[in-house]
DNA sequence: ATATATATATGCTAATAGGATATATGTCAA
DNA sequence: TTGACATATATCCTATTAGCATATATATAT
């Protein structure tokens, strides 16, 4: 019964996946859809495993209220129908802002990591 | 009107803050207590201005009850009563997963802008 | 006396994640 | 030709977390 213990672990709950920036990356240059995207995003390494679908289509649904990306139903090709996606202009800033946010976690990272490194070799 | 567009604004959201790992560092060789945790954990940059009282005390109370620091008051010395926390040897292996994590962050942070600057390259 | 800095704590609401599940289409093999 | 499987999108419910305000109390300075 430590269930409870083991969702309040912190590296097992909630931690920063990039999963909006990922899929604007996913998106940049080229179109594409949902199920590629879940297959695609896994290789930016944020999550661990397969992106669960359930959130991609939110964030995807989501992101299209909010003007970053359009879609279009394509229903040619082999398969079910795709609803294809296209970043606009407003999704490219968006991107640009999040690479300017995730270059600051990566110092602020490097540096925290540095200090733990130091601390720990001063009470080794 | 357009808080709730605001509110959903990704980066203005929720971010990876990491107070828990700030919290351990900090605590990390040397005892300390809420309030000056406040301070001390804005150093690391992860939050944007002050850190909130509220999710720190709170914070606190919940990595005691998980075993990964241990509290007693001190009522000696100036001003009202503070409860001192100390790290645990849990509260170091915790801390040593975090960094781990935090490198694997980092180097997927870095890999993503490398990416990002690729494409942006390509298609300016 | 009273305002301010120090110090801890709790309550309420909104946002997000986790995970299961529903729905539908096309392909391929027995 | 039917049943299994891969493709593809979407929604529902609950648990967790964050955001923010506020309560409470003590010492210090004016």
């Amino acid at each position: 019964m430590n269930q409870i213990k083991k969702k309040r672990h912190p590296l097992q709950g909630k931690q920063e996946r990039y999963i909006q920036p990922s899929i604007l990356l996913g998106l940049y240059g080229k179109p594409s859809y949902g199920y590629e995207l879940i297959q695609n995003i896994q290789k930016f390494g944020f999550l661990k495993g397969q992106a669960p679908p359930g959130m991609i289509y939110r964030h995807l649904r989501q992101i299209e209220e909010d003007g970053l990306v359009l879609s279009e139903w394509d229903t040619e090709g082999t398969g079910p129908a795709r609803r294809v996606y296209n970043i606009t202009p407003e999704g490219e800033e968006m991107l640009a802002i999040w690479v300017e946010y995730m270059e600051t976690q990566s110092k602020n990272l490097s540096s925290f990591i540095k200090q733990y490194k130091q601390r720990l070799k001063e009470s080794g």
